[in-house]
DNA sequence: GAGTGGTCTAGACCACTTG
DNA sequence: AAGTGGTCTAGACCACTCT
């Protein structure tokens, strides 16, 4: 029977499976398919606008719906909190702020924020550790000009990160996953020799085109960032 | 006007940003929010669904809507075939063949494929070029088993990544992305130096308890993976 | 048991895009 | 100009889960 989206969707992901309906063919309405399997058009409309964002058709006004001919892959990346990371790993989180100052922004980084070379920012470092051994190391420019009351917390009890998760809600931003040998200094804050291949996270986010914050994650050998696909 | 579910959509965006409803506490529910817009139901739960899926908000039945306590943020990560990614940066694609063999798979391997150790599959090795120059080098086993009409292609013409995408429609998987020293072999089929830091990405698909194919992909130093928040 | 979200329906209008 | 997907509505029933 088919009784509901989920099972429209079944269907119809079959049907691409088995090639009853090509890559890049069209196929029919969703009018006729409500027809077919019984349902109203709405539901039809739910099942293929999940396959639609899954990568596996195309979608478009008056052209009709498409088998994609390469589907994207598409996979749902979940970001939490450094403590929460740690914590799901059953090992206990701690972290220590290593530095916390206003210094004048690299030029890298103003770029990337979007501020004149030279604007002094907050800067902070924080080693992430994990059962008492370090698990990353954070290097982050804050625009204190975006703090609620202007007041700006020492971090030493909650990490920058979980604060503003928790304080700059909802930002928009992009991020970026990179490996890289470590520096001499970041090598040594994580324990390893300079020159060892470290996972690098590099964050920017923004609210209402004020930049909030850059962020320079580091995790040492042995991490990996997984998801389903 | 709160005419549209993205304007329901903004609006609650608003609220949560605002703390007119703070983390963790429970949001009026669909129907109250529907008369007070002055929409359908169905109106307020397409927004707050978006806003569920996006990691904002948490919803239980009878147990209403919270606004998340620690909001997981959440990315999408598109995962185009190589060539795909190669020609999206404006260079020439292309492809050779270093290896193609039916092998034992080593034990790790065997592990994560779940099958016996010593099992023969192919092996292929791969290295993809963009504009002429090495781009990712390319490691694969895949299971003849599932191959339609068990006619695997050479895979000169069109690589492994592409074929399977096109003939092996959509499966489920996970991905793993670390960051690791390239062993000699590895550094030479690049172009680098051995310990140079390689960004590696590991996928594993299956069809239905079936495994597909375990690949193990090395991209050099620069090699950035982004997307938007 | 009862309250809340999850979904379905039938019909309607709208927006976009293609021919 | 017309066809297709995008969305809205009002009402209904269902499924889950908390008390």
């Amino acid at each position: 029977m088919m009784t509901g989206w989920e099972d429209v969707r079944a269907e119809v992901l079959r049907r691409i499976r088995a090639r009853d309906w090509a890559p890049g063919a069209v196929i029919p309405g969703e009018e006729t398919l409500a027809v077919e399997f019984g349902v109203a058009r709405a539901t039809v409309n739910r099942a293929l606008r999940d396959l639609a964002e899954a990568g596996l058709l195309e979608r478009r006004r008056k052209a009709g719906t498409r088998v994609a001919l390469l589907p994207v892959r598409r996979a749902t990346l979940d970001i939490p909190v450094i403590r929460q990371e740690v914590e799901a790993r059953g090992e206990s989180y701690g972290h220590r702020v290593l530095a916390r100052r206003m210094e004048a922004v690299p030029l890298a980084v103003a770029v990337r924020m979007g501020v004149a070379a030279g604007t002094a920012l907050l800067f902070l470092e924080t080693l992430h550790l994990a059962g008492g051994r370090p698990f990353a190391h954070e290097v982050r420019w804050l625009n204190p000009v975006v703090v609620p009351g202007g007041v700006i917390p020492d971090f030493d009890r909650v990490s920058a990160n979980e604060w503003l998760v928790q304080n700059i809600a909802y930002t928009t931003g992009d991020i970026a996953f990179s490996a890289e040998a470590a520096s001499g200094e970041e090598a040594a804050a994580l324990g390893l020799c300079a020159g060892d291949p470290v996972f690098v996270t590099e964050r920017m986010t923004w609210a209402a085109e004020a930049p909030i914050t850059f962020v320079r994650l580091l995790h040492g050998p042995g991490y990996r960032l997984r998801t389903m696909l």
